[in-house]
DNA sequence: GTGAAAGCGCTAACAA
DNA sequence: TTGTTAGCGCTTTCAC
């Protein structure tokens, strides 16, 4: 491989005159500059971008940190983020949790290492305490995860009021005995518990029945939606709920395809309510009635922001767009 | 940051000496050992991964090339990829090109500009000189794409085979106007161009109709599947085919969905058989007839085999679980 | 076992 | 306008 060495002996000039080239520096004679384009072009030369990251101490590559690519609300997420990165001369590196909190904390080491100038984090597993410790390293910006500490720059929708409203829906439509799933911790705060606040508040206010077996922990995927039917299978008659709020649409589908599996009817047996509107649930054999989060929204803005706060500049993130909204269909 | 520098003064020990212990060399005494490790610790010191890379010039990241992350295929094709990659201490920088030739050179640039030290690529827009011209920079490997010169290594299924099959198993249903879908070109070399030949040869053995107005090319999402039946409502009724070889699960569903909209039936007025076996297909209104791909396996031994190449190792890909599978529903 | 020193490919003062 | 030079943080001879 060529290096700038070998351009500068082949052009007859200095390295640091390549570089100036390279960085479109001014006051460089139009004469030199052919010249450097000609040695570049014979010798086929591309900067190294290690040396240029190490010499400059800026790494042109974003780290995002979802829990799984698979999730369509994820992949929907890093799509917007790697077009919008790509166009402001990014990279994109990604990083997989699985909700596991030992595996964040390596993505979030790749910011001390200086392999990422900046990390957008779609989930969040560590506390609030864990993170600042790594902002001094490079920005954090909190894709669609909201926390109280208001110094954690993040990108979010309303949540709580999406749910509440979700859940007065449910009520709206007489269902009396309602479930309730989270991704995260009931109880806890953190992962999910915004839109747990949201539940409560429509739950107290609408004076409606609360039962802890009607409340799903840690649940993500089909097949966990599936073996939560088979949790409220095991409940006597008069104690199964008549509607459930599923956390996203995957834990949905999961719980309608058991439901339907097992001979019963939707929603006449049980409503459900998805969260994200995923491009497949209005093909759904029951179409799903779902909030749809404003996907490319989130990733755009996170994105903006981050490379913002990397550039050392204040960013007006437009909410105009960050709007969740119930699709109705036809499982409630 | 501290430094490998700040470290060495801090143990009273000169850089080379803390550079062996990061390295795990031999003959480094035990108590220096433990005055380097709490030199680091009190310094909370981590090895700057770009001054590591521009040294020993490894980058110790590999590069995935994908058409678009939101395709469920491709998800899961970076989600056991990505899993493998960080199993052996890799990262895993995710590029998307949207089936767009520029974009892929930029990728491709990213072995030469050594971001990354190999490359995976999940969808190809190139000619396979254009890529030979790259392997000098680092491995390439090429993952479901297969190409005739073997000298570029490649992880592939037997896609002709299947959709050979995929065909014959309409032709065996009493299917005899079958329309077929590619993302690709359908009469130039590359991108599907296997599974069309597959296509061809089912037609021909089997001396089937064969109508241009049948063939759609270029087609990758849901809503290109709808735009399909939009064109085939175009055709005289004579003219109509009345079945379908989707080249996606998404464009499946679009064709399914779009039909219904219109109020046909599926299969009566039009089978449609899908590739890829997405999780939702199975709870589509149609469960969806088609045929899976063995995707976790394929990421897992293209990861495999780019990992040992950029060791310089031989890897012997194993082919057990490289096996397409007809899913017979409701669709056909 | 350990240290001094050269240098990976590049950028940016500072001089000229 | 251009060149000289000192590093960025690390690894790796080579010497002791």
């Amino acid at each position: 491989m060529a290096t700038i060495k070998d351009v500068a002996k082949e052009a007859g000039l200095s390295v640091s005159t390549v570089s100036r080239y390279l960085n479109d520096h001014p006051y460089i004679s139009e004469d030199k500059k052919s010249r450097i384009k000609e040695a570049m072009r014979v010798l086929d030369y591309t900067p190294s971008s290690i040396a240029t990251q190490l010499r400059s101490r800026k790494s042109k590559t974003i780290g995002v940190i979802v829990s799984r690519i698979t999730n369509p609300f994820f992949s929907y997420l890093v799509d917007a983020i790697e077009k919008k990165a790509v166009q402001s001369g990014y990279r994109v590196l990604i990083m997989q949790t699985y909700d596991e909190l030992e595996a964040e904390k390596n993505c979030l080491e790749m910011l001390k290492q200086q392999v990422v100038s900046g990390l957008i984090m779609c989930s969040v597993e560590s506390d609030i305490e864990a993170i600042k410790d790594y902002q001094k390293f490079g920005p954090i910006v909190l894709c669609n995860e909201k926390v109280s500490d208001m110094t954690i720059p993040q990108v979010v929708t309303d949540q709580e009021q999406a749910t509440f409203e979700g859940i007065e829906y449910l009520i709206e439509k007489g269902y009396k005995k309602i479930a309730y799933c989270t991704g995260g911790n009931f109880e806890v705060d953190g992962h999910g518990s915004t839109r747990t606040k949201g539940f409560e508040r429509a739950i107290t206010l609408n004076k409606q029945t609360f039962n802890k077996k009607w409340i799903f922990q840690r649940v993500h995927t089909i097949s966990d939606g599936r073996k939560i039917v088979n949790q409220l299978s095991q409940l006597p008659t008069n104690q199964k709920p008549d509607a459930i709020f599923a956390n996203s649409d995957e834990v949905a589908s999961g719980i309608i395809s058991e439901m339907l599996d097992l001979g019963y009817q939707i929603p006449l047996d049980l409503a459900v309510i998805g969260f994200d509107n995923q491009p497949f649930t209005s093909m759904l054999s029951i179409p799903l009635t779902t909030i749809e989060q404003p996907v490319e929204a989130l990733g755009i803005e996170s994105t903006n922001l981050l490379l913002s706060l990397i550039d050392g500049k204040k960013y007006q993130i437009n909410d105009n767009k960050l709007k969740l909204k119930l699709i109705e269909r036809e499982s409630v």
